[in-house]
DNA sequence: TATTGTTATACTCTATAACTATA
DNA sequence: TATAGTTATAGAGTATAACAATA
């Protein structure tokens, strides 16, 4: 439990602990969902709004920002930029909310992202295989649940 | 394997998503260790370097940075920042590098971290009793491995 | 009163480029 | 040539405060 390793030639008394461990490996799994998603000119916080858009039509972007941890304030920029690329709509539907939705571009877009985010998953599950990856997606869920995490 | 959930009202088509899972995960016991720290005024990045730096007395500031995935220049103004309160002391070895070790003050905030550390650990391992804990942790390094993770 | 969208702003984290001095 | 430390700077990401309009 308290092993120390090595990592590029340091003892690293903090090389076993969960939340390090947890960390790099988060780190390394966006790293690489934004790098496959370049083709899309999509950073993985816009392919994720796309499919929760796509999966909640009429959704608000507070709707949004709740569901991914995002503040208000900072999905403005976020909702434009995708207005700006003709991949979402905003309809009123109240004096004060308006109702987001995939345009065709969008739809199109949204298909993009999730062949490639289920192509990223593939990788990193086949590097897994053989290990118990349903009780490792328990166990995260487990772990995510114990906050209110925020930023997206 | 493409459970739809549902998040905040929202159904949610990641929400079973390996990346995602470890995202939010991660960032949950970020911010747990972070509100843990408060009382030692330290970040996690900052207790983390007085950890690494107590383990490797002597060692450079870029060999810190190479260790946590921090660029060199990044590396400037955290090992300042621990200059400036009396934790760590640096020593010219060699006309362009200097050796890192901890002072006295530096050791106690060190000792201090782990034990605080240690805690959130184990709060969140018994959030997994029962669990396959070896196991996760495996599968974390695995991942964690897979790329050259950067962003301390 | 509470909520939606918005603006403005500040702070942190990360990245690059460039410089110096040393090895 | 490559490395250590440094400076300056730009871009993300995230946080708060405040406001208008609406429910």
């Amino acid at each position: 439990m308290t092993d120390i390793q090595t990592l590029h030639g340091l003892t690293d008394p903090v090389a076993d602990h969960l939340g390090y461990l947890l960390r790099r490996a988060s780190l390394v799994m966006m790293a690489d969902l934004g790098s496959s998603l370049a083709a899309t000119e999509l950073r993985p916080v816009e392919g994720t709004i796309l499919m929760l858009v796509g999966a909640n039509p009429g959704c608000t972007q507070s709707d949004i920002g709740r569901a991914l941890g995002i503040k208000r304030a900072n999905m403005v920029p976020l909702i434009a930029g995708l207005c700006d690329k003709g991949l979402v709509e905003k309809e009123r539907v109240d004096g004060r909310s308006q109702a987001l939705l995939l345009t065709g571009a969008g739809e199109t877009q949204r298909d993009a992202v999730v062949e490639v985010m289920g192509a990223v998953e593939a990788r990193f599950e086949d590097l897994l295989k053989g290990r118990d990856i349903g009780g490792l997606r328990e166990a995260l869920a487990l772990l995510a649940g114990q906050g209110i995490a925020e930023g997206g």
